[in-house]
DNA sequence: GTTTGTGAAACGATTCACAGCT
DNA sequence: AGCTGTGAATCGTTTCACAAAC
């Protein structure tokens, strides 16, 4: 028995996703006081199987009681460690344009331990301007800021031809994680870890499911 | 064979993202007036494997010249035909919040073909701004305006606690392809295709990479 | 000589099914 | 009686490896 402590294996991503799906049901039963739920219930809300959730939490060790299920808080509360979410995170964002300004104000961010505490653009008709209680600044400064005011994630929202060039000035500032919404594939060390969302393509998976019926 | 004509078996959706990936490398190329490609070209820049692009392809065709590799033009138009993006899509925006004005903007929809062409909101401080060219009409105004305006498409950006509601009121006015940005799980039948992007989610995915090495 | 197209092998994720607790 | 935890079976995806085409 290996579980957390001691030499984890490789979890899928798609296990890590749903915990945080899991997490998130697990915190609206927790507001109605709910304190104890089955696998089952997880699963029918969560859009799985008994099974499944079964399995993905076993990844991580035991937490349920047979012919009960599992304690509502407790399980939060330890979904919420595996995650990495029992801390705040400080996260740059690198372009200021439409999705970036939207993102800044999101709520759903902060509300998940995620603040965004400093904001870069090389327009200069943006830089100086205040966002959210943040200045805009100036992309030539983000070695100088983020020596200042370190951060754990970043978020690149940049044009694609530019995406590449701001990836690696971020891992050589020694940031480990970026989420980048840019529409082109990173190619970075291996100890950094990316997430790319595309929006555009998000969209071509439905078209792709309209013209094929 | 039974390539694209005739009963085209389940392909994966992984599968399919990739593929949307490739057109993108494919327009790249085409720009620079490069007219052949090898599957080793595509995978190096696409982050995957020159067998893996290969067999992506292969469940649509035999598209490339052995020894020599993919004509580019024709490969992109065949990608851009699999993937349904040779007509323009209708899409409804509901929900003018902060992801929601973002999207409005969002050059890449548009340049990919999808025409959002009508936004919704609950909200009386927003409805009747103009947005982008589009008036913001009332939520309750849905059934009536998509009547008048169908869609292909919906964009939803609305709370977790209104999607669901929403969702059942798109699909009843026939709407069959659902991007969902709320944190919900959505419930439809099952001849309506829902693709749910959870930004917070993905940054869930970032902090447990970091809390996990 | 190079690169495709594709069966076969390897790998990985999900589902099954049931023993073991409560 | 009910529900978890988990090996074993199944299913799906990726990688290998090579014959066929240019």
């Amino acid at each position: 028995m290996f579980h957390k402590t001691g030499g984890m294996r490789r979890v899928a991503e798609s296990t890590v996703r749903r915990l945080s799906l899991y997490l998130r049901l697990l915190e609206e039963f927790e507001e109605k006081g709910i304190d104890t739920v089955s696998s089952g219930a997880l699963a029918s809300l969560g859009g799985t199987t008994s099974a499944q959730v079964r399995k993905d939490l076993s990844f991580f060790g035991s937490f349920g009681k047979r012919g009960l299920g599992y304690p509502v808080p407790e399980l939060a509360s330890r979904i919420r460690e595996i995650l990495g979410l029992n801390r705040r995170y400080r996260v740059a964002l690198i372009g200021a344009g439409k999705i970036g300004s939207a993102l800044v104000q999101y709520r759903g961010f902060r509300a998940r331990g995620f603040d965004i505490v400093s904001i870069f653009d090389v327009d200069p008709t943006k830089v100086g301007h205040r966002w959210n209680g943040l200045t805009v600044l100036d992309a030539a400064e983000l070695e100088t800021e983020l020596a200042r005011q370190p951060v754990d994630m970043a978020v690149l929202v940049t044009p694609a031809e530019a995406a590449q060039g701001v990836a690696d000035r971020l891992t050589k500032l020694g940031v480990k994680a970026i989420l980048n919404f840019a529409p082109v594939q990173l190619a970075v060390a291996e100890d950094v870890v990316v997430k790319t969302v595309n929006l555009a393509l998000e969209l071509e998976t439905l078209s792709y499911a309209l013209a094929n019926r």
